[in-house]
DNA sequence: CTGAAAGCGCTAACAT
DNA sequence: ATGTTAGCGCTTTCAG
């Protein structure tokens, strides 16, 4: 009926409660005969280690915080996914945090401490100086996912946004586009800003300009009114970048079903990301990918690194291919 | 530079440390003078109750295991957002784990047991008797969510899928449709098996067979086999119930982009979930809605409900509303 | 290689 | 109302 200890599984096998301990921890010294006996008993009860009173020693909760805003572009819970998947493959968990705005990080990293995590996850929030400090300072190793910060001393991963940035410029150069929009992102992200930065650097060099910008604020509602904004005259772009899927996903809504322009004749559509959706045939939007499982994989390297936590901060950009699909035309020449 | 031990502010306040304890024990007796003497110097050292170390005494870890196994249908990360959202607010916090099919479930919930966890949130998978019986040992709640098991003595929350079925034909029916067909989902699941009932019954009850039934499996690829299965002969369906979202948004692209036909003028199309993505204008979705923020509230409430470990087990069926979108007609008359 | 003993940080009697 | 004491289940010295 009660819980099963380690003194129940002693006292059956007729050792000491040390010895289970032992049998149970990878890389003590047991004999081949006691570990027998041990695990007989074990099994017999039903018995495992709780995962919380060793942490209590060991200093290891096997837990990683995970802090996500919303999960409503599918990027997140595919990394969720991936995520999951992985850490558990090393014995770890993620225990997920909502936080819905910037403003409450500070409580938000407080309750994370309060469980004695191994390591933190930050894939949507930034986070300010003070907290980061007493990661340090408990020895937590911090990632950020997906978004980096200049000043603050972080470990992130993210893709190789500028770049990815440039080779949508060289396909819209590279297939005849004349006039050139972007739609951005959430201004305050590195992602957005490096995506841009990429995208305008090359037209530059070809010496063109952008035609119009609007912002998007990776939000649905937002999107599609940029999009009405963006065709409301009577010469509208012919290519526009999204700066990520889910921002291109609204707007071929509006760009198709409400205006009736015809992608890609009319208008050409490149978005980040390369979600699930991006490949549907609904949709089928040439974009650039993100490396979900190697970055996931950069991540958990970066988290379980001996020392990370008191290292150099270290920014992994991964490189990502464009994906051609039918929402661009074919590059001329 | 090391962890703020309850002892470390003790000393500095110059108390006891069970003072202190209790000053961070709701509804200990402490007096007003000793609070702020202790919230003072805890505050100075950054002190916060380690709530594993607590967990060993009071046996509440403050930690609900959530398996889930694919977050690719919309509708589970939306769960996932609320139940965590939620969780939150009474101080709990979700500790996820992907269970990729049912084969490894008894090593997910051993590993679940393991973290000492408050409830379980069986989102996606179903579970062995042997394992409920450990879980009923431990008294740790068990709700299954958005799935139901006849024999299986577990707490169950679920939206009304039978009468979201009876509603889909009703809406058929009065349309006028003659050729009405069903994509089902996984055969295993009650969502499933509910939602079809609910379905046909409703069209017997009016003296309309099935014209055809395909079967999608709530997988993508399979969902396209299935409507180019449905679409090969001469006479096609003009209804289709799509047993939920996901699979009505595979089988819109088959049937708009590469068979040419529109919806609805030349097939209705109605889904099951009623997730963000189906009142987007591309795919403009009839749907029957799943009340995600009550089904998490009920199942929640089950989750804490005094004695629901051991209580006889309730399923809370959850009334979901049809949602007219344009890819079905008017009613005629 | 094994057992005895100490103690991780905390709460909950038990005293006063 | 506060301090003292005894553990929660476990790992890890320390002896032998």
């Amino acid at each position: 009926m009660a819980i099963v200890t380690s003194q129940d599984v002693a006292k059956l096998a007729g050792v000491s409660q040390s010895a289970v301990s032992r049998v149970f921890t990878p890389g003590a010294s047991v004999s081949k005969k006691m570990a027998d006996k041990v695990r007989l008993a074990a099994d017999e009860l039903g018995y495992r280690p709780n995962i919380l009173a060793r942490s209590l020693i060991t200093g290891n909760s096997r837990i990683i915080g995970v802090v996500v805003s919303y999960l409503n572009n599918q990027f997140y819970p595919e990394i969720l996914e991936i995520l999951s998947a992985e850490l558990r493959k090393s014995g770890y968990h993620p225990l997920m945090f909502m936080a819905s705005d910037n403003d409450d990080m500070d409580e938000v990293m407080a309750e994370i401490l309060d469980y004695q995590v191994d390591g933190v996850v930050l894939a949507s929030v930034s986070m300010s100086s003070a907290l980061a400090d007493r990661c340090k300072a408990a020895g937590i190793p911090v990632v950020l996912f997906n978004r980096y910060l200049e000043k603050d001393n972080f470990h992130a991963v993210t893709a190789n946004n500028y770049q990815g940035g440039c080779k949508v410029a060289e396909l819209f150069i590279a297939a005849g586009h004349k006039r050139i929009a972007y739609v951005a992102g959430w201004e305050e992200t590195s992602t957005q800003r490096d995506r841009e930065k990429g995208f305008v650097d090359t037209l530059k060099k070809a010496g063109i300009e952008l035609f119009d910008r609007q912002v998007g604020n990776y939000n649905y509602e937002e999107t599609l009114l940029a999009t009405r904004n963006m065709f409301a005259n009577e010469t509208h772009p012919d290519a526009v970048f999204f700066a990520n899927d889910h921002m291109a996903f609204a707007a071929m809504g509006v760009i198709e079903k409400e205006l009736g322009f015809r992608v890609p004749d009319d208008v050409a559509m490149v978005g980040f990301d390369d979600v699930p959706l991006a490949s549907w045939p609904i949709f089928n939007l040439t974009t650039v990918r993100q490396p979900a499982k190697r970055m996931v994989a950069e991540a958990i390297r970066l988290l379980f690194d001996a020392n990370s936590a008191s290292a150099q901060p270290i920014h992994i950009e991964v490189d990502g291919p464009l994906i051609l699909r039918n929402s661009t035309k074919e590059p001329q020449g």
